[in-house]
DNA sequence: GTTATATTCAATTGTTCCATTGAATGATAG
DNA sequence: CTATCATTCAATGGAACAATTGAATATAAC
């Protein structure tokens, strides 16, 4: 093993980082610890999947530096490693979007028919939001909500958005955002308010990309 | 497989990208691929591994989005999608620079005792460029060196240094570069220059990296 | 045409990876 | 101390991957 050349050795090592980000449910979670530290279990349920199938791709990513995992009384709570993991799995799929006419499919297939008008851009949301012209949802669950949200954001799940729209003016613009730029739930959220005649819009990305952005962040 | 949710069917590109990168020989490949277009043949080569093994990695890879081929002549010529592929590589190593010990250990190990002092940067050294105060040596193979380099280098491959030291100005700081961060070769050099009694320092990272920086390049 | 060269294909093998299951460990609450 | 809950471990079988070999294809040179 380290009777390589140092180049090999060196690329082997790589090649673990990478490999380990080659699992779609791996990449799932840690789109999930991008929104904050959390238990096997509650990632278990998030995903879908069984606790021992997290659990044992948690161990893969801890043994590849991508997470850290700390006990908390009887919960093991794992994080991301730090903000390079965030940023090799955004630099992945920038390499998936420019190349693989697939990933154009499904963009276009689901992604732009929910959304013909272009997302505001952070810059141009922050801008709004000291002139106090519109209203943020955020329709990510409570739980991602507390750990940190767009300063002044409403938090409205999408499960929630139906029964809370006659809280909203319909004059003001509203602006929705979630997890990412591939979280589905701000399309849902603002396709279903376009459907009642709201002025919504979609957030270009979501809420790593506003902090890692250097925005404020509220909790 | 397109009947899975949208976002599953993304991820799933994710990770193909990913998975692709898996492989230290691919990403091995993907930095001589960084130099410049290459055949199958000369890669192969390069690497020190059969054709046929080559020729099956570049197809992966292919399939990934990660490289194009075009027929010239009875060779088959491939190159990097785009700057990318690049980007996400360094992305990952930087994941595993920061959080993997076993790097941490090899570059110790092997590079810093090599190389102790501090690399030029790319700053310091276009500046000095301008002010003629330096001898730049391109240690990488001649072709390589072809295809673009640092204006003004010498194109000074491993194996010719002992044969060229007498033409240089032992007076003069000499600056090496090659491949990139975990490219030997510039090491190598300065540490036989100092041997020499040179002034000798490493350029940080390389070639691609040069170019990336918006930096001109000779040819 | 025929030959030589570059590349890819196809089939084989051994290896690694993945999901699943049920048992084992660690920590807390009563 | 026991019961309970969260997590991990260990073992299984099935699927995907990687290296090797030899044959097949495509282009160029003669």
């Amino acid at each position: 093993m380290s009777s390589l050349s140092p180049k090999l050795a060196l690329f082997e090592q790589f090649a673990l980082v990478a490999k380990t980000l080659g699992h779609p449910q791996r990449l799932e979670l840690i789109e999930q610890l991008g929104q904050g530290p959390r238990s096997v279990d509650l990632l278990a349920e998030k995903l879908g999947a069984p606790i021992a199938n997290v659990s044992q791709h948690l161990q893969t990513m801890r043994r590849a530096g991508l997470v850290t995992a700390a006990r908390q009384g009887k919960f093991v709570v794992y994080r991301l490693a730090d903000a390079s993991v965030l940023a090799a799995m955004q630099a992945i799929q920038r390499v998936a979007e420019n190349n693989l006419a697939e990933v154009d499919k499904i963009v276009r297939g689901y992604f732009e028919q929910r959304d013909n008008l272009e997302p505001i851009t952070r810059e141009e949301l922050s801008g709004r939001l000291r002139e106090g012209m519109v209203t943020v949802l955020d329709v990510r669950p409570a739980d991602e909500y507390a750990l940190g949200h767009v300063p002044g954001a409403l938090n409205v799940p999408l499960g929630e958005l139906d029964a809370r729209l006659s809280t909203l003016d319909p004059d003001e613009d509203i602006v929705a955002y979630c997890r990412g730029a591939y979280c589905v739930m701000s399309f849902e959220a603002v396709s279903r308010l376009r459907l009642r005649g709201f002025k919504a819009r979609r957030l270009e990305d979501g809420m790593p990309e506003w902090a890692a952005a250097g925005n404020e962040v509220a909790s």
